[in-house]
DNA sequence: TCCTGTGATGTTTACGTAAACATCACCCCC
DNA sequence: GGGGGTGATGTTTACGTAAACATCACAGGA
């Protein structure tokens, strides 16, 4: 019983100060206990722990009283104490390199949206650059953090060097883009179902062949589009162009375009991102190519402008909620069966949107 | 003191196995306490402590002897006890509607990274619908959780009605996107100072005045730039014509320029933000008036793809990352002298990007 | 030689919660 | 009318950590 000394509850009326100007000087104990509460309504610790938590067994008079103390104590209860309580702090971290990509922030938005609703807060780290020790600092600050489980969102080559593992404790763990799929569990959108969509639209439509502009080098996701738009052609019997090497950014796109642009016998081109194909888009439009009478163009995300560009822009949608709603899903039936982390893929399918960028060549 | 039943420390070399694989039966206590690792070293617990918070007064062969076992049984320290013992949890929530939006996401980074640099985690918190009701269940979730304090980034219309307070425990609140300054401690990106800059551009340009797409009614920052459009223009002595309404879309931005494009006075548009004025150049473009020839076109973000619509679009360029270091740099102020919250707006203020987008009219 | 101070380490306790167990009153039925 | 539930509530304890206090050994000075 710890008697002393509280802030004298009960002569502080209803509670609701604004943001804490109400607590000038008692800051010693994060607030309100469950003691307190208990000694204002009059019952034990006990009670006030089945109330709060909604068991039976507990007489309507009595949570009423206990309900009437919470309120007027402001009551919440303490989750540090909780989870030391219950070794578990329903929190999932997401360790991410960046959330400028909009598949990045559409994930996270997902996985966050999906934890909420089961209970389950996020808890974020970023790795601003993803070098071996940032990483390996990210798992050893994620170690050490309020988690149950971690979600890894990053281009994860520096992973797969192997000299990065998780720590031992972290049960549960679910890398996005990543060919860790046999050590880890691993949801991911299914890339290269999406460029053979791509370019499969391009040669269905009478293409010769489908030039490329790639992703970043270190992207897994990257790569797994230019194999496939690779294979794909090569399965068809075409030529293969010399990819273009671009890094997502609308910048690389353009660059990108103004080399095609004066490339004679391009006529279709699948760009591994929306960014890229706008900023080729602009190349081509400046050096008079008209897109798509003279060149078709396939981008990949679907991002919300994609739309809107001039022209429209058929590209490969990605389901970006779907694979955060599954990252969620894997991850808490792993905690739930108690620590079994299966390796093993999760591919989402895409789809292609056809827009305006796109036609039969020649004419 | 809890000897019994570990599993077998000791017997597993090096620590540091797969995911969970390594770990079937064990699951009943978190993993390894500062017990263990004393009774493997043979010291107390307190001394673990002690090596563990690099406190002095320790021999070195006792704390060599001590960080063996802990790299042996793989100890980490359980944050939850640490939290209940200290009071707090080196974490700040963020309470946001959403990461889609480039500002959004832009600036949840930035606080997650400064924050990172100062050794807190954040966690979030999305509200999918803002309601009252999710915005207040957000802020009661948020109450339960494991945060020293909390950041908001939504439209906060909602909290102005007033019915929302924000729980007393939680001390430290930060704002942005909203007029609550009187209320709470407020960051954000100076609104009006950035209209006010795209206004003169255009005015400076020779234009007689300048057409307006807004934001939604609902956003506080769409509003404000809304005001101050209106208010330079009037400044002026220039006619203020009836705005279009937008929601952010593109799609939004569209339609605005479809109206437009029929306008016979229009020379110039200042657009709330950057993904409708992609959409509106989309309108413009098929509708066959020339930017910046017939139109002069000036946006707000700048986000990454504007330098690549066609034209490059002259826009507004938001500060993301200062707001968010802002935001942590203030939090933390306050978290560290003592739940203090001072009211108050802290400004950042715009910068005008001129590309190609904009021109003198006539000619 | 003994006393005192100092530095290393051990012991106790509290943080807030909730499971497990204990108690107590009351009611039903034989 | 007493025995055996049954349901409401109280008491004890443990979760892992770290501050506060206690102890112990040893060194240096009177």
């Amino acid at each position: 019983m710890n008697g002393g000394g509280r802030q004298q509850p009960g002569t502080t009326p209803g509670g609701a100060q604004r943001g804490g100007s109400g607590v000038p000087g008692g800051r010693r104990k994060q607030r309100v206990s469950m003691a307190d509460v208990a000694t204002l309504a009059g019952v034990s610790s006990q009670t006030v722990s089945r109330v709060s938590n909604g068991h039976p067994g507990v007489v309507d008079s009595t949570r009423e009283h206990v309900l009437a103390a919470m309120r007027e104590l402001g009551y919440r209860p303490n989750s540090a104490a909780r989870a030391l309580r219950y070794g578990q702090f329903n929190t999932i971290g997401v360790i991410l390199f960046s959330l400028a990509s909009t598949g990045n922030s559409r994930t996270v938005e997902a996985i966050a949206t999906h934890a909420a609703a089961e209970g389950y807060a996020i808890t974020l780290i970023p790795v601003d650059v993803p070098t071996q020790d940032n990483v390996l600092g990210a798992f050893t600050r994620m170690g050490e953090l309020a988690v149950d489980a971690v979600i890894v969102i990053i281009e994860i080559h520096l992973l797969d060097a192997g000299t990065v593992t998780l720590p031992p404790g972290v049960h549960v763990v679910i890398v996005v883009d990543s060919d860790a799929g046999d050590r880890y569990s691993v949801v991911d959108t299914d890339q290269a179902d999406g460029a053979r969509r791509a370019v499969h639209h391009l040669l269905d439509l009478g293409h010769r062949t489908v030039w490329h502009v790639t992703g970043p080098r270190t992207s897994y996701a990257g790569q797994r589009r230019t194999q496939a738009w690779r294979t794909a052609l090569e399965e068809a019997g075409r030529p293969v162009p010399a990819p273009l090497h671009g890094d997502w950014s609308a910048e690389s796109g353009y660059a990108a375009g103004l080399v095609l642009a004066d490339e004679p016998g391009c006529t279709a081109v699948f760009v591994s991102n929306d960014q890229m194909a706008l900023g080729l888009l602009r190349a081509l439009h400046e050096r008079g190519r008209v897109v798509p009478d003279e060149i078709s163009v396939v981008g990949f995300d679907d991002i919300p402008e994609a739309a809107f560009f001039i022209p429209p822009l058929t590209t490969v949608h990605q389901d970006f909620a779907e694979v955060g709603r599954r990252c969620v899903q894997r991850v808490l039936v792993q905690i739930r069966e108690n620590q079994t982390s299966p390796p093993g893929t999760d591919l989402v399918p895409t789809r292609l949107v056809v827009r305006n960028s796109t036609a039969a060549p020649g004419r």
